[in-house]
DNA sequence: GGGTACATGTAATCAGTTACATGATTTA
DNA sequence: TAAATCATGTAACTGATTACATGTACCC
């Protein structure tokens, strides 16, 4: 029993793991750099990146430091203790079984309830959102090809893997339903 | 301005539409029902089956019938309006984007942190589980091949899609994880 | 120097999760 | 008939989402 550690959510190894990553930052830059990687998939709200370093600061794995001048910002930096958990947490084998929420997914589900219609919009539909995702991924991926690494641009991969994945199928269903 | 329905949020859709597709139902129906459907990429908690109906009936869009008999049970079954509502989702455009919570890949993110081992016990391990995951698939498919609709099988079709390129996906990572 | 967008946070609400609790059936 | 499991809920907590609020920098 290394650390009598209260269960940490998702959102704590985020945090964790950006600030070990990439150093002290503020929660602002959390929020940016979560918008520009994780995001895409897996939205953590702003408003948790400004609580959960408190937090985390409570249970010594952060330690904040606030400006004296104007802003005020307040940085945030991994503890020794921080980098062990994360570390830790690494280690440790996933337990929770991978969540896909999709609305579309759900809707299509339902959708013999429905009429011919809908169904070919909601599928015209997710295959022209999941296209622009695609695109979105393959721009992220020249962008980031030199600062990130290997593994970053492995968690990309898997991204631009899924969308492909959900362009095929959106487009077959998108055939299904015309022709049904 | 047709309903002036409060939010509802996609457990009431899962509610709703389940019980528009099969007929007035209990709780613990519907806990089953998911559990052998749409609880296998997306997980209701049986508390949230056991609390909605109570929401959607204030809200006019179920209506509870209660045995008197032994166990008591509630039964809720759909209204007019209820059926409205959920076509009225059903044709209605998806907004928010797909939400993939994956510890695992989360995980991948920070693997950078981690030791060799690390990165290869995590691809190891998720290969397993998503390997299992498209068998149950495969076995579910079998199951209910003439009981489900053809959108209610597309759904699986995109499970077990979605499966076999993680399991390619993590094989991938595996063969890296190893060589470097 | 007034408007607009960016930056930084807080507060209130609510959905989701965990835990608890108990009655009804089955089975050993 | 005792134990185990299935069935049916409720209560408490807390993380997540939404909305609000204000300060700072930029630009027209």
């Amino acid at each position: 029993m290394s650390s009598p550690t209260e269960a940490l959510t998702p959102t704590s190894y985020l945090v964790l793991g950006l600030l070990a990553q990439r150093g002290p930052a503020t929660s602002y830059d959390l929020k940016q750099w979560v918008a520009g990687s994780i995001g895409y998939f897996w939205s953590f709200p702003h408003s948790q990146l400004y609580a959960e370093p408190a937090r985390l600061e409570s249970l010594g794995l952060l330690v904040g430091t606030a400006e004296v001048s104007g802003r005020k910002r307040r940085y945030w930096e991994v503890t020794e203790r921080g980098r062990a958990e994360l570390v830790a947490w690494l280690e440790q084998p996933v337990t929770d079984p991978t969540q896909v929420h999709d609305a579309g997914l759900l809707k299509l589900f339902f959708m013999a309830q429905g009429g011919r219609e809908a169904r070919i919009a909601l599928a015209q539909h997710q295959l022209d959102a999941h296209r622009r995702k695609h695109a979105a991924y393959l721009e992220l991926d020249q962008e980031v090809r030199d600062v990130a690494d290997e593994w970053q641009r492995a968690t990309l991969d898997c991204g631009l893997r899924f969308e492909q994945m959900a362009c095929r199928y959106w487009s077959d269903v998108l055939e299904r339903a015309t022709g049904s």
